[in-house]
DNA sequence: GGAGAAGTGGAGCTGTCTTTCCGTTTCGAG
DNA sequence: CTCGAAACGGAAAGACAGCTCCACTTCTCC
């Protein structure tokens, strides 16, 4: 308040003044994290990625010693992101389209960060940026809900949790190169949502063949369960 | 392969003569691999089962040296039932209700039952007689989808896999209580899948609240990711 | 009811993953 | 250049699940 804001302020709070390695590893692990985080999902192990950011485990515990941390540090510009997609789709002069356009991407950008994935559904994984920046997207995405459903576009009963919902459970089909895959699903809940319509919109992609039922669920580990190989 | 066929056979067969408290304690492990299974998914270590059926662990590994025998033993009939379900589905004087019978029905059937849902999707769970059961079901549900699809009210650019994708993808929406949840997205799921519609079914039960996004995919674990706990 | 085969249970081995600790290295102010 | 503090890395301790092994118990056949 008065004369004395302590520079150790700044160590505690963000422009900590850390030494010039400490923050070439800061960012490394980051950089690290983002991309383990993104295909293995948050359990993912800090040994990897220690190994990925060329850094000694050690260094990674020092920098987030909770695993909380180091997601509230990834995920609120991730969350951000999110948030901004949800307005501009909801500024898009077609209700409709921006709905369409927010949950197509929402699917794809979760499909693509498992991580990420994990940040928006499952509570507890960050600390409190994390919350906050959840807490800002659900209001967002109303606004993209009422005015379609104001159009008379979007059926009146479905709440924006629903889509919230649809769109994170619909991301977990298929691996993230089966963009194809999803968008059949995608297009089957939109077709879902639209208050009325005479005929079907084309499901895009090719029919799936059966290997593509395998990544749903976690798949068998190289365990005693035998996981056939082929 | 001539005169001796020994009597070992028999115990290496089906009619296995075991001792009687053996056999007693195969059925205590199969009843608790069931519903150990069901709740937790084909992952679950063999010491819970081994609690719940109230014998070692080593019992359970002597008599099903690997996961794959046990899913093999448990799961066969049960995808038996599915079967069943899919031809009785496909023997409804209505196609369409057929259809959204078995939509329904096969939703909460893998809902309920984790170890089903995995059995039926991610291959490479049990052994052949598994993957006997399962390719026995897509034909049946393509009966079914091609029916509805004759009768027009199908779609006609869905597979019977589509089907059987969607089905497996709803079915990880919330947890087993949480039927009336999933019902609102199978009703979702079955108004895109018509060919053409004026007014959406109504959606069953309430909206969602916050919490019900985090029953989609694995909590956070007890470790460092600081499970905010409320 | 006794002999021996069949079956049992759970202690403990193994491999995996998480976290800590400390001897060494690197930085940067003087 | 020198020195102290900061940072480093990776070995190893701890926690844990999957699986094995064998001293002991229980069954069955005679």
């Amino acid at each position: 308040m008065s004369s004395v804001t302590p520079p150790l302020d700044a160590v505690v709070d963000e422009g900590r003044p850390l030494r010039r390695d400490a923050e070439r590893n800061r960012r490394l692990i980051l950089a690290a994290a983002r991309q383990v985080f993104a295909q293995r999902g948050l359990h993912a192990g800090f040994d990897e990625i220690a190994r990925v950011a060329g850094v000694g485990v050690g260094t990674v515990y020092r920098r987030f010693p909770d695993r909380g941390d180091l997601v509230d540090a990834l995920f609120e510009e991730e969350i951000d992101a999110v948030v901004a997609r949800v307005e501009a789709a909801a500024a898009d002069p077609d209700p409709w389209a921006g709905l369409c356009d927010f949950v197509t991407w929402g699917v794809e950008a979760q499909a693509a960060d498992r991580g990420l994935s994990q940040v928006l559904t499952a509570g507890g994984y960050g600390h409190d940026r994390i919350a906050r920046g959840r807490a800002r997207i659900e209001p967002a995405v109303a606004v993209l809900v009422s005015r379609a459903q104001s159009a008379g576009l979007l059926r009146a009963d479905v709440s924006s949790l629903d889509i919230a919902i649809a769109t994170a459970t619909l991301s977990q089909i298929g691996g993230p190169d089966r963009a194809d895959l999803r968008q059949r699903y995608v297009t089957l809940l939109l077709d879902g949502l639209a208050v009325s319509r005479d005929t079907p919109s084309p499901l895009p992609g090719v029919p799936p063949v059966d290997a593509d039922l395998a990544c749903l669920v976690e798949p068998a580990r190289r365990g005693g369960s035998g996981p056939a190989e082929g």
